[in-house]
DNA sequence: TACCATTTGTCCGTATGTATG
DNA sequence: CCATACATACGGACAAATGGT
C-alpha cells in the first residue's frame, strides 16, 4: 500500500487524497461503491481522523465522491 | 408536503420536530387523533426511525403529544 | 386459547458532523 | 496535525404492548 510520509514537503492530507485519488482512477475503489470509513483510513494510514476527514473533503470538493452521514462515503459514478 | 433537508445547520430531528408541531398548529393533525406512525414517518420524510422518535420525543417533552405503547402516538388536546 | 399485524421501546454497531485543546 | 469528546444520523435486531382474527 501507499504510504505517506508526515515529514515531506506535501501535507498529509493532500498526500492521502492523491492516493484515494489513484485509487478510484484506477478502479481499485469502485464507482458507486463506499470508500474507507474514516476510521480505517485512520487505521491503514496511520493518521488522525481529522487529517483523513480533510483528505475526504478534497475528494468531495472535486465531486469525485459523495458523502452520506451515517452511512459512509462513496465513488461518485461517472456522468 | 414541507421537506426536510439533510444538510443544513438545523438537525434533521428538529426539522422534523417544527414539521408536526405546525401541523397540529394548523389542525391538519387534530386533537385526540393519532399523528403518523414511527415507520410512516421514516417513509414519508426519508429519515431513519431513530430519528423520527428523536422529533416525537421533543413534541412529548412539549406536551404536545401523548404516546400509548403498542397503539400510537396521539395529539392531546389543549386543557 | 393461540396466533398475527402494527406500533412503540430498547439496544447495538457504525459513520459522519462539530467543537475544543 | 493529533487526540478527545459529544452530537447527529443510519440500519438492524429484538422485546413489549395493543387490538384483532
Amino acid at each position: 500500500m501507499e504510504e505517506i510520509d508526515p515529514l515531506g514537503p506535501t501535507p498529509v492530507y493532500r498526500q492521502l487524497a492523491r492516493i484515494l485519488r489513484e485509487r478510484i482512477a484506477s478502479g481499485d475503489l469502485a464507482p458507486n461503491r463506499p470508500i474507507p470509513s474514516e476510521a480505517q483510513l485512520r487505521q491503514q494510514y496511520g493518521i488522525a481522523r481529522g487529517t483523513a476527514r480533510r483528505a475526504v473533503q478534497v475528494l468531495r470538493d472535486e465531486r469525485l465522491v459523495v458523502t452520506v452521514t451515517g452511512r459512509g462515503t462513496y465513488v461518485r459514478p461517472r456522468p
